[in-house]
DNA sequence: ATTTTGCTATTCATCATACAATAATCTGTT
DNA sequence: AACAGATTATTGTATGATGAATAGCAAAAT
């Protein structure tokens, strides 16, 4: 379910997954910055695939930062410093292994500096194209059933606002935003009924930013935010 | 010069080397999206690498977002916008071959969402080593001989802010916007003398941070970011 | 005693080749 | 025209052989 996003590694190849279970080793601690992974032979074999599967999982957790190889010396894990955690799988395998909860308190202080200045931006920069994608999402809210369809109507929505700034690398960050959003959604969904009163903050949000209106815009998103923080500080109680 | 960060992909490893190819290649719009690669034995013959390094490579470049590959089909380069932007080896390969004057405005806007809110979280949460390794920073930037040295030290400066904050979400941005700075700041190299005015500026947002001034750190992070408009500008004419 | 030098074993790096899996395309039949 | 099956092009996976790098040790030189 939290696939939504296609965004993360698949699954579907081997040495996908091969990826996606060392990577969740090393998330979990299982392997330790600093520690050296088993050697190809014993990895290959314990997993139960090729040296060849291995060794291309292995280049792409290399290439993410997460590990270090070195002839003679094997495969280190690299310290978290230097893990690049704004790429999606990092995120959903750091995600699949952490406590939620912490974690979405780091979320909101990012989205807390993103949002507001994303929606002033948006207000300035939107075309069209883009002014129509953010009705049909928030006519999706609207419409929503039930509170998944809700929930992928609002990661429509963000989408299309990050997008709607006319700046691809907030864009990019928006949609690492919307995937740890979706996971977290699923999280709390757990946790708490139906939070659908954010219903009239996304209209004004809406409004304001087809006024391009950018302080309004800004306010708006900031309210949207407060709101969410309240919803999370329920789940804590 | 411009690897400072220890964060972009080697280019060591052969198959690194082939990953940089493509990936500027791809970047540059030589393979624009839609479009299919050459085949496996044809590439690894173009590039004269084995289908093994080639393959290591391709798998890099999927687990980066930019490609897609099915057997009887072929490696199809995917549209912008699954792309993570926020990859530093991505980031690296697109400076290497767009203007770069237009990426700076971008990533502006981008640090002027960000910087502000970060400084005001540093100064609220950062722990006694992290203001020791800012006091370090600023000192290094006091101490610099040449611009060179003063950017590196600027460099290091943000790198500890944004790890002040606590927040390694927000810290991994900051690296990532580190990196393109300190290729902006080859670039600026070229075509100004040296903007070494940001001295005080550094050294009210210091002063603040260290004094748990939120605002007031706030505030000194975009007078900061508006001497850097400047400077662009300035270059601009 | 300390430093230097050279050897060796271990591990990853690369290559070449073979075969499997997949799916688009063609081909013949109904 | 529609369907079923064979063909074929391409990536996916596996394996064995060889190469290159280097930590750690041992021997030699100072």
């Amino acid at each position: 379910m939290a696939d939504r996003g296609k965004r993360t590694y698949s699954r579907r190849s081997l040495h996908g997954k091969v990826a996606h279970t060392l990577g969740t080793r090393i998330m979990s601690g299982e392997y330790a910055p600093g520690a050296l992974l088993p050697n190809e032979d014993t990895l290959s074999g314990e997993l139960g695939v090729s040296r060849t599967a291995l060794r291309e999982a292995i280049k792409v957790l290399t290439s993410k930062g997460l590990i270090e190889s070195r002839p003679k010396i094997g495969t280190r894990v690299r310290p978290q410093r230097v893990w690049n955690l704004l790429d999606p799988d990092i995120l959903a395998w750091s995600l699949a292994t952490r406590p939620v909860l912490e974690f979405i308190d780091k979320l909101l202080e990012l989205r807390e500096m993103v949002e507001p200045g994303a929606a002033a931006l948006a207000a300035r920069n939107h075309t069209p194209a883009q002014a129509e994608a953010l009705r049909l999402a928030f006519a999706g809210m609207v419409a929503a059933p039930d509170l998944d369809a809700w929930n992928a109507a609002d990661v429509r929505f963000h989408q299309a606002l990050m997008a709607a700034t006319g700046n691809e690398l907030i864009a990019s960050l928006g949609a690492l935003i919307d995937l740890a959003l979706s996971t977290s959604f699923d999280f709390t969904a757990k946790h708490i009924p139906a939070p659908r009163q954010g219903l009239p903050l996304h209209k004004i949000l809406l409004e304001r930013v087809l006024a391009r209106d950018v302080d309004g815009a800004q306010e708006a998103a900031h309210a949207l935010l407060k709101d969410a923080k309240a919803t999370v500080a329920e789940i804590k109680i």
